[in-house]
DNA sequence: CTTCCTGCAAATCGTTTGCATCAGT
DNA sequence: ACTGATGCAAACGATTTGCAGGAAG
């Protein structure tokens, strides 16, 4: 199944770094790879903790800073400024469809730079920013 | 001229919502009303201690939160997390294309929002984003 | 004169760092 | 055994809060 797929190719990403392949490091893996949306560093704690008790806040840090570093995972800046990540889909250019109540992510794949648009000023455009914010399904019903 | 008149309107808001106006809020007025663009607390307060060493960063941030509170002013996370507040213009939709350098900030009118856009699930679109980073003519003329 | 605003200091939150110990290779 | 990873505690930056004195109405 693919979500075993996923834990494998996270921890082979991790191998060819040249790192070390540690227990709270294959459970960070799993728990990305169980979850489609962006994760707090705070709810990823509370995920290993449960598992592992001893993990420390300050380890979580560090490898979800590593591993989006390196490609495996993507980082975000959330409307409020909260930190949050998820599993890099990085083969191709999208946006995200975001549910504000249980912040499940769907990755879509229109994007409004490639219509032509007409901008003022005469910047050099290097980046942008583009989500959309709404309530999904399940969370539609269950209110 | 104008940024006089901002200057009066912010004054008047705040009048109008029974606020005291201080030396630290008309100076906060002044500082919004002369640049256009994002500007972090960080910055306000430097340049409220040019003319009134004295003050303190915790008023600053105060009185930043109630003008965007009561509307005088927007609100925004950028790209890095980083807050930020620029003058409202509320009265119509727009987005923003931001200078990564000088972070000077030019609004345009179009919204990918407005267009037929296909989305996956079923949402309650509430809200979005959508900003370009560039760099802006002078700041790349002078690199 | 009363109430709100300010400035100070201290608290808080999220995140990072230094360091001694521990575990993967 | 060697080196990198962990957990602890402490540092850190950004923002918020409690409180006593000071200024706006």
């Amino acid at each position: 199944m693919s979500e075993t797929n996923n834990v494998e190719q996270m921890i082979k990403v991790m191998s060819r770094n040249g790192w070390r392949i540690t227990d709270q490091r294959r459970l960070l893996a799993e728990i990305f790879a169980k979850t489609d949306g962006y994760l707090s560093p705070k709810y990823v704690y509370d995920q290993m903790t449960v598992h592992y008790p001893s993990v420390s806040f300050d380890t979580v840090y560090r490898n979800l800073r590593l591993l989006s570093e390196m490609g495996a995972l993507e980082q975000f800046y959330f409307m409020d400024g909260g930190l949050k990540f998820r599993m890099n889909c990085s083969n191709h250019h999208h946006h995200h469809l975001i549910c504000m109540n249980c912040e499940k992510t769907l990755t879509f794949d229109y994007c409004p730079m490639e219509t032509t648009l007409k901008l003022p000023g005469n910047f050099k455009i290097i980046n942008h920013r583009f989500e959309v914010y709404g309530v999904c399904e399940e969370c539609q019903e269950s209110s």
